[in-house]
DNA sequence: GACGCTTGTCAACAGGCGTTGACAAAGCCA
DNA sequence: TGGCTTTGTCAACGCCTGTTGACAAGCGTC
């Protein structure tokens, strides 16, 4: 979408192509592997024009993993159809969820020393803690411990697999049907 | 553990203790997190050394990944007490089993560009294949995937608690139950 | 003892990174 | 039109990285 002759002067339009741009860069590579100058690229700016708009790398992937909205989406809809529903989008539609973009930016650079601790307080801010509230009833904590913890790691496990588990479409759909059971019984338990 | 003096002259043991040293490191950090001088800091070595001895640092890094053994440990033991041994593991004694070692580099490093492929790879070869060909039964594929990613996932919602999953002491127990039926409600389908 | 191979160290290189300050040009206001 | 602020570009800095080649010292062998 990179246009010829000079950037129209727009402040406000330019930040936020920069932090759309940096949204997806950070949802599909590490914090490390991002640099400033690919995200300047993908919006044709200046990486200086990025450190003057955000600050540091930091104040703009803090600002990206923020833009992504809480994890509440996730939770709206029918509580008793929980478990298809999220089955399904985690299995099937990884790139539909605006939530699961923020999940998959943190999965990316969780690993990484200069923001983990930033996907630390996030993810509990996010994630945990609106899941948890959500969840209520008997155990509220440990069962959003677990959601959350099956639903990242069968995102890690598509990932791993090469974006579709390594799997059959018909052997997809069973797997969703499975997971959809098991998220469920932790919802209602 | 690091002595005065000039290291003695021994090729073999120094390989292994830089074997060593980077198995350490990167389960504990990124791949792009450790740097071949951290792993030679920690030897007390030069960090020209490593590359003459293991080539590159993606060589090093695949030769610290394979070090680990595969995934076999997991499946060893009483099949229907699998899901117990396997979610106290997971949730208590993360550092213990050797495997789990394994699992924390491929967690570390799957974010990175450099090491994904590796990563992908491996765990295929060493975890999911492995899983799957001990499982047999109905659907093996799609039970060894949730398998996986139910085992990573928690993984991971531990390292985002900051080691201990954020939770009381009773609850991790509680947690370990519930996650222990449904691991081994996949093993025995 | 002198040679030669092995083992380890040191200094340096080329390349990439985030960030900074100076500069150019566009738009606004008097 | 002249000045001033905003918006964007450019070149450069200092730092860190993996890797390389030259050099030093230990150790076995003739």
């Amino acid at each position: 979408m990179l246009c010829p002759g000079p950037r129209p002067r727009n402040a406000a339009a330019t930040r936020t192509a920069i932090l759309d741009a940096a949204r997806e860069r950070f949802a599909a590579e590490s914090y490390d592997d991002v640099g400033m100058r690919d995200i300047a690229r993908d919006v044709g700016v200046d990486a200086a024009l990025i450190s003057r708009y955000f600050g540091s790398k930091d104040d703009l992937f803090l600002a990206a993993l923020e833009s992504c909205g809480d994890g509440s989406a996730l939770m709206q809809g029918d509580k008793a159809e929980f478990g298809k529903r999220v089955a399904h989008e985690v299995v099937f539609e990884p790139k539909k969820a605006d939530q699961l973009k923020g999940m998959s930016i943190m999965l990316r650079s969780i690993g990484s020393n200069r923001a983990s601790e930033m996907v630390q307080t996030t993810c509990s801010a996010q994630f945990f803690g609106p899941l948890q509230d959500w969840l209520g009833g008997p155990d509220a904590t440990v069962r959003a411990r677990l959601l959350a913890g099956f639903i990242m790691g069968m995102s890690i496990s598509r990932e791993l697999g090469g974006g579709s588990f390594d799997l059959e479409p018909a052997e997809c759909e069973r797997m969703r049907d499975r997971l959809a059971v098991i998220l469920q019984a932790l919802i209602d338990n």
